[in-house]
DNA sequence: CTGAAAGCGCTTACAG
DNA sequence: CTGAAAGCGCTTACAG
């Protein structure tokens, strides 16, 4: 039979002090060695049917089951820990403003991948934020002690401490992946990516070949990869062909990706260029904000001015029209960076995953 | 001077293979033991360093911590987590749909008060999703195997399984707090609510103190907290004086705190009153998609219907016109949440605590 | 101030 | 299929 478990007074606790003795115990948490007594077996084969029961009896095993479920037994995750070297955690680091997170609603899809399959490798999924050197340098340091089995890196930006840190802590044999082609010390930890720049361009001319003209850009930040390649594809749409035909670009830049940020740029395009006919912005949550300044403007979407987005989140498809964007595949990334990342747990060094993206037109351009 | 280390074949490390041994040794990780043999102290004197340099020597701890960055040693997490039954992550979690999470700003500001707070008892919020029995009982059985030193719970409904399993787990004596007041099996677990039925019949009360005669809730999903006492709130305005004034009210609940169901639910009041002339939506969120359907109605607001929300989120300030609402104190949630965790985690059964909301009187009314 | 030793709660060869 | 024993990498009295 259980000795106590956390239900009454155990002999073993300790001294008894004459008339305080009533004092309730502790509630001491059962351990192997109370399942063990309970079920009438070694703590071996405990420990064998907490691992899948190769190796023991049914009858063994029915009596430990048993045993588990009477004294509400709960392995030590940091024993098992200790033994294994897996924590099960996993964590999306995100290396942005706090608030961004939940405004923009492109992480929201790869969370739900991720969410979906790291429980089939008995890993959970938790987010964190890290926007700064200290949390960066907490959240490593959890890596490296092994709290996490891996690290998901998003949203950073080319001069993140965080990308130096993972880059020393992968030498020790850690398993960062990032999601986006990372940009400075970063290049060295696998990633998965996508064609943006591609896309950009792609975009662009579909711009150009529907007769737009005055075509202005609102990029990214120039320190993320988004913000460099989809401006770099926006200009390879131009050339001398282009330009005999009287195509003008205007570039803006955006310095986060915020709605907000998305009408200071579009303001901004407005003043450069009030016969502007089409604006190209870098990200749905951008163009957003770019609708807001247009209709406040009194300029027809598609009709004065034609308006193309990237990311298709849920706000290319909210919109009033639906923006014509370029889709990010977040479910084969969510799929293609667990799969890094269990590379990466395994000892293996894995390449870079790059990815096409879908244009996606709609009535906005 | 230090051993291997992870940098060259360690001698201990087993047999060597005649002509295979130059296969590049498994990146051991060095432990306390290799700073003890690189500093020259006992395993002790690293330990006693590594948890604040009490009874050790200065010269001793400086040959400790140049040897720890030498080596570039990190502690076992779980090692020391076996130890001081200690781990230092905590997790937010979620029992909310996952599309939920991004587009309400109002776990932003808990996140942000959380994330301030924990660090500085050296601990590490990790947010987590938990909209299913299944990923619920997950958390619930990290939180009980001592990955995680507690969880604040945010966003449940009253059916939401999690409630029993946290109520069985804090029996053993695990710490779990609520954001908001829980209903069914879990009004025995330590919460932080607000007065929110009271700061509802207040905005309610000053819809009709400014005339208005025909005003409409939409109430928020009948088995949440808010939902709940919101509407109690708003009935509780209404009594023989209002009945004798002419004022009249209508009722509808949305299915979620979405901005989709403002819509539905606003659509659905003018249906059923044309001549509406305030509306109290029990969300900001909420009052957004109301606020877009009065404006494709014509509706102007508050000319035409007065509008008020719920939160203060940022959503408020951003609306155009900007609306009254009640301010949920997110800033002292977070710290009483904070407080309440640290009472579980000392063994201390602490008493509720409720907040007052403030009225903020904006445009929209 | 310091080190040897026991112990935290598991897993995993090993021998039977 | 089973159990005794060693070991994972720390912390913490304990004796000096």
């Amino acid at each position: 039979v259980a000795r106590g478990c956390g239900t009454g007074p155990t002999l073993a606790a300790g001294p008894v002090w004459g008339r305080i003795s009533r004092v309730p115990s502790p509630p001491r948490t059962p351990t192997i060695r109370d399942v063990a007594t309970a079920a009438g077996v070694s703590r071996s084969t405990v420990s064998r049917v907490l691992n899948g029961g190769d190796r023991v009896s049914p009858e063994a095993a029915a009596a430990v089951t048993e045993a588990m479920r009477r004294i509400s037994y709960v392995a030590s995750h940091s024993a098992r820990s200790l033994n294994t070297r897996r924590s099960g955690a996993v964590a999306l680091v995100v290396a942005e403003r706090q608030e961004r997170l939940f405004e923009d609603p492109t992480s929201s899809v790869l969370v739900r991948g991720l969410n979906e399959l790291l429980p089939r490798h008995d890993q959970t999924l938790y987010i964190t934020l890290a926007d700064d050197e200290r949390s960066q340098r907490a959240v490593v340091e959890q890596l490296r002690s092994g709290l996490l089995d891996g690290i998901i890196l998003t949203a950073a930006h080319a001069d993140d401490p965080i990308f130096a840190m993972l880059v020393e802590a992968q030498l020790a044999g850690a398993a960062a992946v990032v999601a986006a082609l990372p940009l400075g010390a970063g290049r060295k930890l696998p990633h998965v990516t996508v064609r943006d720049q591609t896309a950009s361009r792609l975009l662009t001319r579909h711009l150009i070949d529907r007769g737009r003209r005055r075509i202005g850009i609102i990029a990214g930040p120039a320190d993320t990869s988004g913000g460099r390649r989809r401006l770099a594809g926006f200009r390879s749409a131009f050339d001398k062909r282009t330009t005999a035909a009287g195509v003008t670009s205007f570039v803006t830049v955006a310095k986060d990706y915020s709605a907000y940020e998305g009408e200071r740029a579009m303001r901004e395009l407005l003043t450069r260029a009030r016969d502007l006919d089409a604006v190209f912005a870098a990200s749905d949550l951008l163009a957003t904000g770019a609708l807001n300044v247009l209709d406040r403007a009194g300029r027809a979407v598609p009709g004065d001015v034609a308006l193309a987005g990237f990311d298709d989140s849920i706000l290319a498809r909210q919109a009033d029209p639906p923006l014509t964007t370029a889709r990010i595949p977040f479910d084969r990334m969510a799929v293609e960076l667990v799969r890094l990342l269990h590379a990466r747990m395994d000892g293996v060094h894995p390449e870079p995953v790059v990815l096409d993206c879908e244009l996606i037109l709609r009535a906005s351009t």
